[in-house]
RNA sequence: GGCCCCGUCGUCUAGCCAGGUCUAGGACACGGCCCUUUCAAGGCCGCGACACGGGUUCAAAUCCCGUCGGGGUCACCA
């Protein structure tokens, strides 16, 4: 084919293809202070999703039904999406084409909407009082009859309108459901499926008061800022033909819907919720990512409550020290993969390979070891020094290092960390290994290793005397040097290393467990060494004595 | 109860649409062994599933029917 297009046909092709393409997603938090793993991994599809597309992704505040916090709980919400890097090309802070939103702002497209509904024979006034359409349903249950409003108390003509008014009634509107036919919600995940008209209920979509309801604010707002995609979770799958019915009536233009499984709890096929936290921490698994937090918090002193700090919202991981990355790696995989090997997937990586074809159907539960297995690995992946950075807030927060670090900080903490190695899996573990910072006329000893180590073998006490002298001429304090100096003391004594490196562990750290000997000496130096060994002598002398 | 969705190792999953290469693969967890100054880590090995029953077919995890089980939803919540 020869010769070009004509420039303005041209661009006209072009705007089409772009706005044929263009992809616009949300996510709709409630404002209610804290983001759920299962919502997160919902707005992370919807995220993947429109970035993968080159669209754009919208954050939406459903904030309808709430009360006058609103600011500091939605200041925590958007502070997780920051954390987890799924930046929001519209809504609050950023602003956009499509302002407000704020779903209770935008009270007068809903109204409107009603209006259109009403006006265009899908919906009704219904003047009935709640205890008389309650008193439907409950005979209806109680004939086993599948219920349906009758329609008694609707208002179909002016004359009904003021008849009922006079009775000193008020109106709420109902969608008017079609006696028959089928309404088709196209899925993305789940394929076509069908809902007859017949089974469906007449909804109210504006109560008394004209504020509405859900499912047609929903909706609207959709409409209202172009989404072409709604990625959901599942449990709207059912609210989808009501809406599928108002957007029809309003002439709308469908979006395509994708319904998502949702998360499940650990061990289980029930929805995640944080309401059921008591069972949880009954799974071993969860309980115990639970305590580690718990002593997290309570060493840097951290003023949490169940209700916000817990594994099941997303702000327990950041403050114990997750990395984002991690988290978003292993939800990704909640319901999602690539293949039957691939785990680990840069963001780069995900935009590529994710699509909503390979969602699975099944719900998928929550599961914290899992989880902490992800963070593991990205942990280990990082270079020293930014393990540094990630840890040293815990230790100042838990004031053993001052704000800012003075100078000497960074090396020690470097050589703890190097030290420490694959043991600090969440920066918070750090918090495990604190001992090189506790004065060391204060360093507590574990009593059953103390004994074990010190008070009991009678050769522990003069063989440990003995090395320590050794030890206080050793000049050159690098652990490779320390190591040959006590493997040349073994020789000359003729023992094992069972015999002395024990107490030795045991006398300069207080525990049983620990780092690689030499490298915890090295870090601790010559002048803490000898002083905690000195006192771990005389206080196993003074026991051995009494 | 009506409607709708779902059902592969304990968990996340691959395989299913286009039946054979599946004595069902991987990962996490778990168990054992090795390594080792302790704890981690690492190495090796192991345990472990097609919900059930019919059918179609030379052949079924895969297609069809039924059963059972789980879940969601039926609000003047979102």
């Amino acid at each position: 084919m020869s010769g070009g297009m004509h420039s303005a046909t041209k661009s006209r092709v072009f705007s089409f293809l772009a706005l044929s393409l263009m992809v616009r997603t949300r996510f709709a938090p409630s404002p209610t202070g804290y983001l759920h793993i299962g919502g997160v991994r919902t707005a992370l599809f919807n995220w993947l999703f429109a970035r993968k597309h080159g669209g754009q992704f919208v954050l939406r505040i459903d904030d309808t039904d709430v009360g006058r916090e609103v600011a500091p709980a939605l200041e925590a919400i958007l502070h997780g999406f920051r954390w987890l890097g799924l930046d929001w090309d519209e809504g609050p802070e950023v602003n956009g084409p499509f302002e407000p939103y704020y779903q209770s702002q935008r009270s007068e497209s809903h109204k409107q909407a009603v209006q259109q509904l009403l006006a265009a024979g899908a919906a009704y006034k219904d003047y009935s009082k709640p205890e008389e359409y309650q008193a439907e349903r409950t005979a209806a249950e109680q004939e086993k009859r599948n219920f349906r409003y009758s329609r008694t108390w609707a208002a179909w003509t002016n004359e009904d309108e003021a008849r009922f008014e006079s009775e000193g009634r008020t109106a709420v509107v109902r969608l008017k459901m079609p006696e028959e036919g089928q309404i088709i919600v196209d899925d993305l995940i789940r394929g076509r499926v069908e809902f007859n008209c017949a089974t469906e209920q007449d909804s109210v979509v504006a109560r008394a008061d004209g504020s509405v309801l859900y499912n047609l604010a929903s909706i609207v707002d959709d409409h209202g800022m172009q989404i072409t995609h709604v990625i959901r979770s599942e449990e709207h799958l059912s609210n989808t033909p009501r809406q599928i019915f108002i957007a029809q009536g309003l002439g709308y233009e469908l979006p395509k819907f994708a319904h998502v499984p949702y998360v499940a709890e650990p061990s289980s096929r029930n929805k995640l919720s944080k309401r059921k936290l008591d069972k949880y921490l009954k799974n071993k698994e969860f309980a115990k990512l639970n305590d580690l937090g718990q002593a997290i918090a309570q060493q840097i002193s951290l003023a949490t409550s169940a209700e916000t700090f817990n594994p099941v919202i997303v702000d327990f991981y950041e403050q114990v020290g997750f990395l984002a990355d991690a988290l978003v790696n292993y939800l990704l995989l909640l319901g999602w993969s690539l293949d039957d090997h691939t785990e680990d997937f840069s963001r780069q990586q995900m935009l590529e390979s994710f699509s909503l074809e390979r969602v699975n159907k099944a719900p998928a539960s929550f599961d914290p070891a899992k989880l902490v297995s992800f963070q593991d690995r990205y942990m280990q992946k990082l270079p020293v020094k930014q393990k540094v950075a990630l840890v040293l807030p815990y230790l100042q927060q838990a004031e053993l290092v001052s704000s800012p670090p003075p100078c000497e900080t960074s090396d020690k903490l470097k050589a703890i960390v190097e030290a420490a190695g694959e043991r600090i899996k969440i920066a918070g573990d750090i918090l495990d290994y604190t001992d090189f910072y506790t004065a060391d006329d204060k360093l507590s000893y574990d009593e059953k290793a103390f004994a074990k180590r010190l008070t009991k073998p009678d050769d522990a006490v003069p063989l440990l005397t003995k090395f320590r002298s050794i030890l206080a001429n050793t000049l050159d304090w690098s652990a490779a040097n320390l190591e040959q100096t006590l493997k040349d003391f073994m020789e000359a004594e003729g023992i094992g290393f069972g015999q002395i490196i024990h107490a030795l562990r045991v006398a300069t750290t207080g525990k049983a467990v620990g780092f690689g000997m030499f490298e915890t000496l090295e870090i601790l130096g010559k002048e803490s060494t000898l002083a905690r060994i000195d006192r771990a002598l005389s206080l196993a002398t003074s026991s051995i004595a009494s």
